[in-house]
DNA sequence: TGGGTCATGTAACCTGTTACATGATTAG
DNA sequence: CTAATCATGTAACAGGTTACATGACCCA
């Protein structure tokens, strides 16, 4: 999946795997993250499939740096990836993993917790309002309206869950603030 | 993570493999999908870090069960897992993933896509009802009510995410509708 | 002189996926 | 007779995380 990622970052233009790791920060990082050290990792997997080559540029003042560009073969790989079927519902989250089993807890203990995922979530959408200036940044990368036009819906997606979960957390303090006015002593 | 799924469940009660697995399916796997293999391997892991004991019980006419009952110190690795700090936020979405690199597709394609990813919701808006059933299935393993508003919670949490899923693909395919209109050559 | 940016990674480990393997009993 | 249920896994591989490593230049 992060391969195909970086594939298609490739496919707007050469770049560096430096490059790769600050466009993703600021775009992919929304719904996935990245180590540094993976990035690098994969770029060598996708040279090694044929879906990019790559050339160092020296450069003065700076350390040298090593461009990638995409191949043929890798953009008919990314093509095969966005149209494959299997389309992945599944989703894998720690957080309701976490939830499931917070009943070993007290009422007030979980009542702090969903608190701090309230405050972490206004941090995320304080985060997402800054996201459209991300679009104007790489307006230069991704001249095609139309490409722009899926990312912003990624950002919508974003901020829609965002305002969703956000609501969920509310109920579920609401729920809590109730058991434990019929119930004070636990 | 998975490890503490696990260990939350066998918290319940001493339990196979083969039960965790099952339960798993009833209840986790909304949120979490693990292969049985994997389960298998991490109750061999929880085994040797001393978290759960097991035992061999002959059956007649079924095979030979191993049997899981969670220790002492299986019991704080649970509490400090779930009081530990760093609640995590992030998530990976591949669904996010491809959609943002849609605009190398044409809008019909991506029409029939995301009219694809509808039907799919509600294939799982439909599981999701038959959840609350589950609850009851299990209702001899959780008798404690206040465990049950956890599992409750992370089910209103598949509702909720599952009718914002379903109104963020009406709204792709209205916007993509719109431009087919304003741009029918593309 | 200390921190930030530029630029590259390696190594070890942990977690997740896919494919395969076995074998008895029971219900239709 | 056939498929499902009960019950256990192993092996190989793919993908992700954490910790560590290097080094020059620039700005305050």
């Amino acid at each position: 999946m992060l391969k195909h990622g970086i594939l298609g970052l490739l496919n707007y233009g050469s770049m560096t795997g430096y490059d790769i790791v600050h466009i993703f920060k600021d775009s992919l990082s929304y719904f996935w993250q990245a180590q540094t050290s993976q990035i690098y990792r994969e770029l060598q997997t996708i040279k090694k499939n044929g879906w990019a080559t790559d050339e160092t540029v020296p450069q003065d003042g700076k350390p040298d740096k090593k461009v990638f560009t995409i191949t043929e073969s890798g953009k008919e790989e990314l093509k095969r990836w966005l149209t494959e079927d299997g389309v992945e519902f599944g989703l894998k989250s720690p957080l309701m993993m976490k939830t499931f089993f917070r009943g070993e807890l007290s009422i007030d203990e979980n009542i702090d917790y969903f608190e701090k995922l309230q405050n972490e979530s206004y941090a995320f959408a304080y985060k997402m309002t800054s996201a459209p200036t991300e679009t104007e940044k790489y307006a230069t990368l991704i001249h095609d309206p139309m490409k722009a036009l899926y990312w912003k819906m990624t950002m919508e997606y974003g901020m829609m869950y965002s305002k969703m979960y956000r609501q969920w957390i509310e109920n579920c303090i609401k729920q809590l603030e109730e058991l434990k006015y019929e119930n004070p002593d636990n």
